[in-house]
Order: C-alpha cells, then structure tokens, then sequence
RNA sequence: GCUCCUAUCGUCCAGUGGUCCAGGACAUCACCCUUUCAAGGUGGAGACCGGAGUUCGAACCUCCGUGGGAGCGCCA
C-alpha cells in the first residue's frame, strides 16, 4: 500500500513551494491508488498557532486536497497533529537511552556554546559526542535539574558510518561518516525535535514514500540514522528540488506573493495553480500544459519529475489562470466576480441582484481581458462613470478625417427604434453603407469618445449597457464640434 | 569552512549515445483575422556553462573546473 504524507508546519500561510509538494505527493499517492495523508508539525509552539492551522487547512481544501488520514477526517494512525503525540516521542526517545543508542545530557546551553568555540578555534567542525558531554552528568548537576524542575536534553549517538540512499529523484545519494555529530531528539522541554519527530511519525503512519523538499536532504542523514536505531523499515524518499525567485534565491516575501492565499484574494481559480505548479519541474509525457487533476493523476510518475531547482514565472501562472477564466461561462465568471464588486463599491448587493443581467453582460465582456478577478471592478468603471470630455477628440477625429462617420453614426443612433446587439451591429453597417472610413481610427475615437479610454471592453457590449441615451449624449458633445 | 544537490532558449519543461543544424509552453517581435483593444491563428528571433576523457559517434556517460541552490539549531 501506497502511503504518503505532506507535513506542514502551521508558522504562517500555505507558501506555493508547500503546495507543490503537497500536489506532487497527491499526485503519487492518487495515481498508484494510495492514501494521502495530513499531518500538522507543530512542535515548534513558538511559531505554531491554530490559525494558521485553521488557514492552511481551508487553503488546502480550497485548491481541491482531500486527505485521506488528518486532521478533521482521523484515521488509524493518528492523531495527526504532532503536538498530540508528545508521549510517543517521549517514550521512543527514553527506549533509545536504554538500548544505549542515545544519552541524557545535562549541559547548560552556555557551555555547550563553550565547546562549540573550542571546537571551532582546533578547525574542527563542532559536533558534539557522548564524551564531550558526559562530564556534565554529575550528581550534583542532577540534583540541580531537580530542584529547577527541568529535563535533562537526550542526544542521539550518531553512528560512525556512512549512509546511502536510493532516491527516486535524486538517484544514490551517500552521506559520508562523521558528517554530523550527534544530535538532540528530546529538548529540555520534553518536546522532541523535528528530525525525530518525523521518523517517529513516518514509522509509525507506515508512510511508504517520503516526498517532500530537497532542503530536506541533508536532514536525511540523521533520519536514517534514527529510523536504523529505532529498526523500523525505511520509507523510499523522493526530493523534489525547491522553487526559487526570479533572482535565483529561494523564493520569498520578498519576490512578491508567495502564498496560496495571497492568490485566492487576487482571483486566481484552484485549478490554475495546481496545473502550473505541476508543471514546476514536472511535464506531461505529451508535453501537454494544459491539464484537469484528473489528467495530472492519470499521468503523474515520479520518474518524470525533474531533478534540478525552478524558477518561478509568475508571468505563466497568469496566462494560465487568463485561460481557465476564459472557460468559464459568464454566470460563473459573474458569481466569482460578485465579492471583487460589491467591495469596490461600485454596486451593492441589492443592486447586483436587481441588474444581473446587466452585470452579466458586462463582467463577459471582460472576459478574454482580464488574467485575474481583481482586475474586474476597475475594468468595470467605464459601465458607470461617464468620461470626461476633452476638446482635443474633436480635433483628433477631424485629423483622422472619420468626422463624417461620427456624423452619420450620430443621426443612425438618433433614428434607431430597438437597442439589442443585432441591431448595434446592423446600425455599423449601415454607417460603413453611407461612409467610407478607416475604421481602426474610427473605433478607436469611438471608444475613446464613449469611454475616455484606450481599451477596455467589446465596444459593442459597451454600446449595448450604456444605453441608447447615453450613447447619444456622448456623442452629442463631440459631433457639435466636428 | 564542511557536506549534499544542481547546470538545455530570458523563464518553465522535452530530450535518457546516432532519428537534434535540439522540440513545446510563457514572455518577446512580425504578420493575419477583426467592429478598436483583447482573444485567436501563422511565422521569426532565441539555449546544450567551460575543459578534458570514453566512443566510429555525446545535450545525453566519466572526471575536473566554474556558476547556482540547500543543510550544518534544544526551527521545521
């Protein structure tokens, strides 16, 4: 049985490097039949917080995860949130100081700080051992912790030998002996560190395949090293290499938006950056780009995954989601557009309600323009606000010699009896019929004359939802000039 | 400093010893379509990090160099 986990830590928002990883081991997992689980790292209680866990879960949800084991679904190795398994760490840890393959320490952080120093001062890399820190394990000092009431650290004795792997990305990988020292697994405060604490969890939730980061890889030393002391089975591993900034450094804060969330409030649709993200170091055997999740399930292998860091191209992300809007249809594309109006003000509920076909036809006619929601409302404003007139268009259409044009359209509207779509495009006929004009300048004086702007919408969507009158009285300002 | 990973168009990927004067996508440029703009269509420009070696033959294999990334915490 396939079994995979993602495990995110709840500091903060779900990051896009977090998500992907989180894909490509849905991906896996879905397309060989297994379970994808969810587990919640946060033994970290400095930086965990239950909103961010709250946040992560509903972004998860959001871009389409359904977690199989986890928080909210349960399971049969739970519970799935690490700081619930406090007394499993506790209890592994103390088994591995009985079996002699890890001690107690009883050494105060500034004289360990000490013999890092020493260390560094002889040109030695500062890894401790069982020796170096054994002196401090005195009866006094254990009556000392006694009194304070604190724990004494328990280190892991790193074995002198090296270690290799077989990784389903990276292919062998060896870590050479005496790379690290030993290690803490259980901190003072009884809470386990993470390279413990995830062989623990991987063992026991009999993960099978370990995909996560290739940050990760040098950490994977010291949990073979665990996972060897504790003789559990290995998982197989799978290191997907990270996603960096358009400067080439791990991406961050500081190239811009980095969470899901961030692009959920632009008006990024789930399925555009699930399929980009898979597309980070991964390709459809057809070099397809376009893909539903059934597609990317029916066609994800480990085999296909990239080994080498990727540049995130925000460009791409956009193009993609400017596709998957374009295949919505306009309710769809109005009811996602819904809250990114309201908040612009430009209409309230009552009034969206009221005019939805009107708005309906407006928010189309953005359609093929826009790349996210958020564009929507300013795109909009040409449907509400008159624009200001300027003398200078009736100079520019005379020099454009389209002057009669705007005459004839002028009298065509004036004499028009209905005011639908056909009727609009008939009317241009018409005009075209009586007067010959250039009509790239032609259009875009008109546009301009109707809208203030250089583009925006379908003119004739504009033409149709200002209205007969409106159309009339904007033109009226520019035809006495002319 | 030590250890590990990595290196094909500006960017993301294809390519697993001959079918590659290297293919697709984004971006870019030109043209076409068009009731402007956009969308769409067609086409152009654009890359195998450097050096040795293996081989009849290397983008693909090996080594060295160089560049980039990551890890070396009582963070995850």
């Amino acid at each position: 049985m396939i079994r995979v986990r993602f495990a995110p830590s709840p500091t903060g928002y779900l990051h896009v490097g977090g998500a992907r990883t989180a894909l490509f081991n849905y991906l896996f997992a879905k397309h060989n039949d297994g379970k994808f689980i969810l587990r919640i790292e946060d033994t970290d209680l400095e930086r965990s917080t239950a909103e961010s866990e709250q946040s992560l879960l509903n972004t998860m949800e959001w871009l389409g995860f359904k977690w199989d084991e986890g928080p909210g679904v349960g399971g049969e190795y739970g519970p799935y949130r690490q700081s619930e398994r406090m007394d499993i760490y506790k209890k592994m840890a103390h088994q591995l100081v009985e079996q002699d393959k890890a001690y107690e320490a009883y050494v105060y952080p500034e004289e360990l700080e000490k013999i890092r120093e020493e260390l560094l001062a002889q040109k030695k890399s500062p890894h401790y051992n069982e020796e170096m820190l054994s002196q401090f394990d005195t009866p006094e000092r254990r009556e000392e912790y006694k009194a304070k009431g604190i724990e004494p650290v328990i280190y892991f004795k790193m074995p002198y030998k090296d270690y290799t792997i077989n990784d389903l990305i990276k292919g062998e990988v060896t870590f050479k002996k005496g790379t690290v020292g030993d290690f803490v697994i259980l901190r003072s405060t009884g809470l386990p560190t993470y390279n413990f604490a995830v062989v623990v969890d991987d063992a026991l939730m009999k993960i099978s395949h370990v995909i996560r980061g290739d940050d990760h890889l040098s950490n994977t030393l010291r949990q073979l090293a665990v996972f060897e002391g504790m003789e559990y089975p290995l998982p197989e591993f799978a290191h997907v290499s990270m996603i960096l900034g358009p400067d080439g450094a791990r991406l961050s804060k500081r190239h811009g938006a980095t969470s899901v969330e961030k692009y959920q409030e632009m008006g990024y649709l789930p399925q555009s950056i699930m399929n980009y993200l898979a597309l980070l170091s991964w390709s459809h055997p057809d070099e397809k780009e376009i893909m539903s999740m059934e597609e990317m399930v029916k066609e994800f292998t480990i085999e296909r995954v990239n080994s080498s860091a990727a540049i995130y191209d925000e460009q791409k992300l956009r193009w993609m989601n400017g596709v998957y809007i374009r295949e919505l249809d306009d309710d769809e594309l109005t009811r996602y557009a819904k809250k990114y109006i309201i908040a612009s003000g430009l209409m309230d509920e009552t009034h969206f309600k009221s005019n939805y076909k009107w708005i309906r036809e407006a928010v189309g006619s953005l359609k093929k323009k826009i790349h996210q929601f958020d564009e929507i409302p300013e795109k909009l404003e040409v449907f509400f606000k008159e624009p200001i007139f300027k003398k200078e268009w009736a100079q520019q259409i005379k020099d454009d010699d389209t002057d009669p044009a705007f005459i004839e359209l002028y009298h065509q509207v004036k004499s028009a009896d209905s005011w639908n779509i056909p009727d609009i495009y008939q009317l241009f006929k018409e005009v075209a019929k009586r007067v010959k004009v250039n009509s790239k300048k032609f259009y875009h004086m008109l546009r301009v004359v109707l809208t203030g702007e250089e583009d925006g919408p379908e003119l004739v969507n504009v033409i149709h939802l200002i209205g007969r009158n409106q159309m009339l009285k904007r033109l009226e300002r520019v035809v006495d000039m002319i």
